[in-house]
DNA sequence: CGTATTTGACCCGCGC
DNA sequence: GCGCGGGTCAAATACG
């Protein structure tokens, strides 16, 4: 109430110029790196968040237009948020049950000791009729919230593969609908299950699906990604990028740490 | 019958 | 210190 004209997303998104675009279209990492590997690749610091590092909600149209209007000086954001995803695996096998014996339904798993653990978010705009973008991986839904200043839910996933703690959100831009904002947390420790991958075989043609290799099938048009966590970042696709994707140097393993590192961090301009 | 989704309640961090 | 907003849990329900 506080901030009536805050705006969760940039619906201004034709800010965004084919160049400044066009470095997805362009080149690609090899999603075969580690965190490290990446961030030294990009001389970035392990925890090194300058412009972007305190991203929250009403900063974020901030981020997006910076990137939108630096460029290549949105290579101040780092990937550094590797935090583990935290011991909320256990969740599922109510570890928090003892302790405390708050008793009341709220448990929860947040520890007194637990510290805000940074985990690596990576958003996607994508232009599709379909809030649930299929990307390989099996969701289950554990939550649904309305968003302040906007009339569309926000909906909460998480991955149901056992030990993999990677959580989606979805959502709607307020500002066209026709936009779904998703949101990944974590990174997955396992394989896409097989009968996904057979599904979506054949469609790497989604620049999350080159970067993490689990053919990511997305309905069609635009697709915006931004990436916020321990820095910040954001990518758009204001078209189908033809990946020059060729499956057979593409690990099987499809880790978010992967895809979140841009080729646009070390590459944007001469 | 088993699994996924829905939905209200609860908890936590942050801003005022 | 209080209130708000965001995020999560878990029981109930829907669906195959």
């Amino acid at each position: 109430m506080s901030d009536p004209q805050e705006f969760p997303f940039p619906n201004d998104i034709s800010s965004f110029d084919d160049h400044q675009l066009g470095f997805f279209g362009g080149s690609y990492i090899h999603g075969s790196m580690d965190y490290d590997s990446l961030s030294n690749a990009f001389g970035l610091s392990p925890s090194n968040s300058e412009v972007f590092s305190s991203i929250d909600s009403d900063q974020k149209q901030h981020q997006i237009k910076a990137v939108a209007a630096g460029g290549a000086n949105a290579s101040s954001v780092s990937s550094s948020s590797t935090e583990e995803v935290s011991e909320r695996v256990d969740l599922k096998g109510k570890e928090m049950k003892d302790d405390d014996s708050s008793s009341k339904k709220g448990g929860k798993g947040k520890k007194k000791g637990e510290k805000k653990k940074k985990e690596a978010r990576v958003a996607f705009m994508t232009k599709s009729e379909v809030d649930h973008l299929e990307d390989g991986y099996r969701w289950r839904k554990y939550g649904q919230k309305a968003v302040k200043n906007s009339p569309y839910p926000r909906s909460y996933y998480r991955c149901t593969t056992q030990k993999c703690t990677v959580k989606k959100r979805v959502e709607r831009s307020f500002e066209d609908p026709s936009i779904v904002i998703t949101t990944y947390e974590g990174q997955h420790n396992h394989h896409v299950p097989a009968t996904l991958r057979g599904h979506a075989s054949g469609i790497l043609s989604h620049p999350l699906s080159l970067m993490t290799s689990q053919g990511f099938h997305i309905p069609n048009h635009q697709e915006l990604f931004l990436q916020m966590g321990g820095g910040s970042m954001a990518y758009a696709t204001p078209q189908p990028p033809a990946l020059p994707v060729s499956d057979h140097h593409l690990p099987d393993y499809g880790l978010l740490q992967d895809m979140m590192l841009p080729s646009f961090l070390y590459k944007q301009n001469p």
